[in-house]
RNA sequence: GCGCGCUUAGCUCAGUGGUAGAGCAUUACCUUCACACGGUAGGGGUCGCAGGUUCGAAACCUGCAGCGCGCACCA
């Protein structure tokens, strides 16, 4: 540190230490490393989109990994922090999908599946260091050797390996269900990915006529009589007026045209040419009568009125106070009206394509027309019709497609469902609060108060990674706490899991199947099958399924028989056997082979295709349904290797609480099915970061600022400490500007104590010298004591996942206590002294006091490491803390210095670090505060140097005397005996260090200084009155402790002290 | 509708039974040889509201209100 210039500037030292350190190797995990006494320490990442770029939600959650990671290298672990990028489907996909629009106006389907891919590789490859890049410049210490993505070749491997395992465990199934579509991606989404948002539209009501009986020709649909229990066609025979629920005063009845009219509410006229039935509840007394009549459906306008009679069902999920209690179904848009179709085996009628466009079944008017235009003209249309009768705004909500921003629309279609494995355990092995505080399991969740003290952590943790499995009764815990219960009730209420999704970029469905649509292909597939029996054999990732017709052709005719009796609800077995034949001789159409294979056996695949005409399904899995596998997938499985062994489960995982159920439940459901443990030990939630003005940062709403270019003003370790000290423990991020500013500032801060250290001893030999503890002073002893208590502060915090609370100690004490504080008053010691040279003695105590410095500095960085990595390793070289520290203890670098430790007891008594000194230093400052205020009030020239007089009130050493003046910027501190009595009106200030006076003859403002004790008399005067209050309360004294009784008494005794020294001043000063 | 969280100084937040705090912002002053990305001093709060428990409540209990977030098939 030659040239120190006058303000850090991050953007010199930040690159250069980062090449260091990965040239260094600091960040590489080593499984040999790793013994009772190095534990491990590891963490996954999150993996950021491979294509993405760092946004403040990514500084937030990579800090606090960050920050983990180097405080656990400190603690003296082996640690893996394992990074990587996720594929990212349906955001990259449509990406590079744009791209190819806007540059040669063409689609994907225009460039083939194959050469679509293509480019979606060169785009990863163009992009998708960008955002490691930007881990790195934000300071990241992941082991870059280690990195992985969920495409490349290992990858696709584990997750083929899982699907087939899955599926041969019949946990993954193709059904054809209803799912949420997304019209502008064209995909299936899963429930999770699909945003429920209030919409302003309207409710349209509109009349339908009751066909009569007679009118009913034998084209309608018949009504299944399944559809009403037998209970509730006994209610509709109760009278009205008996129901309990008192709804529908009035049976509906035919009006003075002789026809029965009903009204239906609806937000979606556009899906009436869709609907096959109207519901109405069992139960309700205006409509029961009417079950099994039918409605005319007034759209398609052209179609023939037989051929729009729909029939009135019973239905018990028809809230009768809703709208008008009839509910329109149409079981091919709408997940509710689904379920009532299947109930009533209702007909489906598809109006809808899958872009959201109208198709020729919606009828002339809407053919082609988008769902919102269409929903316009639908509406017009009934008007025309006489139809619509209430048209009103309406707010509701609806489900948009999360990565597009478009309304789901409810789609019937055939997609790959996951049933969750290991539910259960996954359920059961999170802590959830213990309310009634009685531990039922017997196991007691540890808090940050039960967590090891500092000078124990420098071991392991319970159950950290290395004491695995951990003990029965032992538990993950999140962190904080409440997340437990939403993980739980997600668990509680799980559903099947959509897994294929209708995108070309992912990992492909590794399922073959084969067309049977002739006699030829049936038989070929019946060849094929045969082949594939004596391959299933041998082969351990290889699961054949023959469905329909084929189903049968491996089975004894009596089970096949069966089957079908039982699958077609026969009554005979005649029947069934009937259908056999049928099926074994003209059953193709029917049937096919769904063949999964592994990554093992893709030979078969290969000559499935080619043999046999078997072709792959053409969806991918859904991006999450790889990143479920990420903890162990990344570590090598399924080889046991070194790595998984030594670092998995991992210990802490910090993730965002929006991803818990996409990402940290599923991890939690694959660690148990494949890991028979769980994936990690703690999980961390961070906040939501939010702009000042509490809003999501959005990239449309474009308040989020760009953390390279907040990097680029202020500096990495600035962000990085901006972002810790506003993110409180559990809550979102109010994120400002300012935040980062202060950091800069902070960083500045650091840097000039450091070089005031540098200016001071600039003959450069006391560089930590060894501290001699008689010549402690004790502003040292102060400071001491400081350190020692932010060291217990910090280390609590950040065992207890509490960042904010961490960096507020470290800045409280080193800019409060060691800068306006420590440093000041050590200049009395430092500075040139007036008379010239110095003595011998003087330069030992300054001597010493480098030595304290150096001590606390060192510390200091130590303890800042963490969250300003830059600054802290360029100013432990420059400052040559490194000097004579061994290689791997700090020397080569801080990221392996040793944590600070607390005093222990034997070193507290060697520095003599006890209560009396502490007590001296702290009135001093104290002392110091009131005399600063004396001048400042009674409007003394700034300028001018004052003489003090202390008159101390016990024992005061020269060198606390000179502390004091200097502090004070005075001219003198005339130290003056107990008798010595001030003039009249000499303005005073005292506490326990004695008492202080400034005489200022004829300088002073006696108004203001006569205005000043009276409101401070009044002050303490409300002050004695409260405590006084207190104390003269009964059932106070004889109910409070003894110490807090005792503590009340003093505390009265010092106001009235108090009191009385100021009315006595006030009495003393003479008239204005 | 159910669940969760929040409400303390202008702002962002600490504070889980015993004297209401921090940082920022603000006001005044200071370019004193580490730092103006700085220093010194000051002003500023019926702790959302109403009850209750207690000698004592910002904190514990009950209710209410406002804000935010999840979950839920209400057309």
């Amino acid at each position: 540190m030659i040239e120190i210039p006058k303000a850090y500037e991050p953007q010199s030292v930040e690159d250069k230490w980062y090449d260091f350190w990965v040239k260094q190797n600091c960040f590489t995990a080593d499984p040999a490393r790793v013994s009772e006494k190095r534990p491990a320490y590891s963490i996954v990442i999150p993996p950021p989109n491979v294509t993405g770029v760092l946004h403040m939600g990514h500084v937030l959650n990579n800090t606090i990994q960050d920050i983990l990671a180097r405080k656990a290298r400190m603690d003296g672990k082996e640690v893996l922090w394992l990074p990587g990028t996720d594929h990212a489907g349906i955001a990259t996909e449509g990406m590079v999908a744009k791209q190819i629009r806007k540059e040669e106006k063409k689609s994907k389907q225009d460039i083939g599946r194959e050469e679509f891919l293509k480019r979606v590789w060169t785009w990863k490859e163009k992009h998708g260091g960008i955002i490691i890049a930007q881990l790195k410049k934000l300071g990241c210490s992941c082991d870059w050797t280690r990195e992985r993505f969920t495409m490349e070749p290992d990858y696709v491997r584990n997750v083929q390996r899982v699907f087939v395992d899955l599926y041969k465990k019949g946990l993954i199934y193709r059904g054809k269900r209803m799912v949420n579509w997304c019209p502008a991606t064209l995909t299936a989404l899963s429930d999770e990915e699909v945003e429920m948002k209030p919409q302003k539209g309207f409710m349209y009501h509109f009349k339908v006529e009751v066909a009569k009986s007679a009118a009913l020709g034998s084209a309608t649909v018949p009504v299944a009589d399944s559809g009403i229990s037998p209970i509730s066609s006994s209610r509709t025979a109760i009278p009205v007026g008996e129901t309990s629920t008192g709804a529908g005063e009035t049976p509906a009845l035919p009006g003075p045209d002789g026809k029965i009219w009903l009204t239906i509410a609806t937000t979606r006229p556009e899906t009436i040419p869709g609907d096959t039935a109207v519901a109405v509840n069992p139960k309700d007394a205006r409509y029961a009568h009417l079950i099994g009549k039918h409605i005319v459906r007034p759209l398609p306008a052209e179609l023939p009125r037989e051929q729009k009679l729909i029939p009135i069902i019973g239905d018990e999920h028809v809230d009768f106070e809703f709208g008008t209690g009839v509910l329109k179904v149409t079981p091919a848009h709408d997940k509710a009206d689904f379920d009532i179709g299947t109930r009533h085996k209702l007909p489906l009628i598809e109006v809808i394509n899958a872009d959201g466009s109208m198709n020729d079944l919606a009828g002339a008017d809407l053919k082609g027309l988008d769902r919102f235009k269409a929903r316009k003209v639908a509406v017009e249309k009934l008007t025309e019709l006489g139809a619509l009768v209430e048209e009103k705004p309406y707010e509701n909500n609806v489900g948009f497609s999360q990565r597009a921003d478009v309304p789901i629309e409810p789609r019937l279609s055939e997609q790959w469902f996951l049933k969750y494995p290991a539910v259960e355990k996954s359920k059961a092995c999170v802590e959830q609060e213990d309310r009634t505080g009685l531990g039922g399991t017997g196991y007691q969740p540890v808090t940050v108060g039960n967590l090891p003290t500092v000078s124990e952590a420098s071991g392991r943790l319970p159950g950290a990674t290395g004491q695995w499995p951990v003990p029965p009764g032992q538990k993950m815990r999140f962190h904080p706490q409440r997340w437990a219960k939403v993980y739980d009730h997600w668990l509680t209420n799980i559903q099947d899991w959509c897994i294929s999704r209708q995108l070309w970029w992912g990992h492909q469905v590794p399922v073959w199947s084969c067309s049977c649509n002739s006699s030829e292909e049936f038989t070929k597939a019946k060849i094929a099958y045969d082949y594939l029996l004596v391959e299933q054999l041998e082969r351990a990732d290889l699961v054949v399924r023959p469905k329909g017709a084929l189903e049968f052709t491996g089975e004894s005719v009596s089970v096949s028989i069966r089957k079908i009796k039982e699958e077609l609800g026969f009554s005979s077995f005649e029947e069934a056997i009937k259908e056999h034949f049928r099926r074994q001789t003209e059953g193709y159409g029917s049937g096919s082979l769904q063949v999964c294979i592994g990554p093992d056996s893709l030979e078969v695949a290969e000559k499935l295709e080619k043999e046999f005409g078997f072709t792959q399904d053409p969806d991918v899995l859904d991006t999450w349904f790889s990143s479920w596998l990420w903890p162990f997938a990344t570590m090598g499985w399924p080889e046991q290797t070194e790595t998984l062994k030594a670092f998995y489960p991992t210990t802490d995982l910090v993730t965002a609480p929006e991803i818990i159920f996409f990402w940290v439940a599923r991890m939690i459901m694959a660690g148990y099915e494949y890991m028979g443990e769980l994936p990690f030990r703690d999980v961390y939630f961070t906040g939501i970061v939010r702009d000042k003005q509490g809003r999501k940062m959005s990239k449309s709403l474009g308040n989020s600022p760009d953390p390279l270019e907040l990097i680029a003003k202020y500096g990495a370790d600035a962000i990085r400490f901006g972002t810790m000290r506003s993110a409180p423990l559990g809550q979102d991020v109010m994120f400002d500007e300012k935040d980062v500013e202060l950091g800069r500032n902070f960083c500045n801060k650091l840097w000039n104590a450091c070089r005031f250290r540098q200016m001071v001893g600039s003959d450069g030999s006391q560089t930590e010298g060894e501290i001699n503890p008689t010549l402690l002073t004790s502003d040292d002893k102060w400071i001491l004591l400081r350190l020692d208590q932010a060291i217990r502060e910090v280390s609590d915090a950040l065992a207890g996942y509490n960042f904010s609370s961490a960096v507020q100690t470290l800045y409280r004490f080193f800019w409060s206590e060691y800068c306006d504080w420590y440093v000041e008053a050590s200049k009395a010691a430092m500075g040139n002294t007036e008379g010239g040279t110095r003595n011998a003695e003087q330069e030992k105590l300054k001597a010493n006091k480098l030595a304290v410095m150096d001590f606390v500095l060192g510390h200091t960085l130590r303890l800042f490491h963490p969250f300003l990595p830059f600054i802290t390793e360029e100013l432990w070289h420059g400052m040559g803390f490194n000097r004579e520290l061994p290689e791997d203890r700090g020397g080569k670098t801080i990221v392996f210095a040793t944590w600070p430790k607390p005093f222990s007891e034997e070193e507290r008594t060697y520095f003599g670090l006890d209560d009396a000194a502490d007590k001296i230093a702290s009135a001093k400052y104290e002392l110091v505060s009131l005399g600063r205020s004396l001048r400042r009030e009674l409007k003394l020239d700034p300028a001018k140097k004052l003489k003090f007089t202390l008159k101390p009130a016990g024992e005061l050493p020269a060198n606390e005397v000179e502390v004091l003046k200097l502090l004070l910027n005075a001219e003198a501190v005339e130290i003056v005996a107990q008798t010595w009595t001030p003039a009249k009106g000499t303005p005073s200030a005292s506490n326990s260090l004695g008492e202080l006076f400034l005489p200022t003859t004829g300088l002073i403002d006696f108004t203001a200084e006569r205005e000043r004790r009276a409101k401070e008399a009044e002050k303490i005067r409300a002050e004695v009155e409260k405590v006084r209050q207190k104390l003269t309360n009964p059932s106070f004294a004889q109910k409070v402790p003894a110490a807090v009784l005792a503590e009340h008494q003093q505390r009265l005794a010092g106001w009235e002290t108090k009191l009385r020294q100021v009315e006595l001043s006030l009495e003393n000063l003479p008239e204005a």
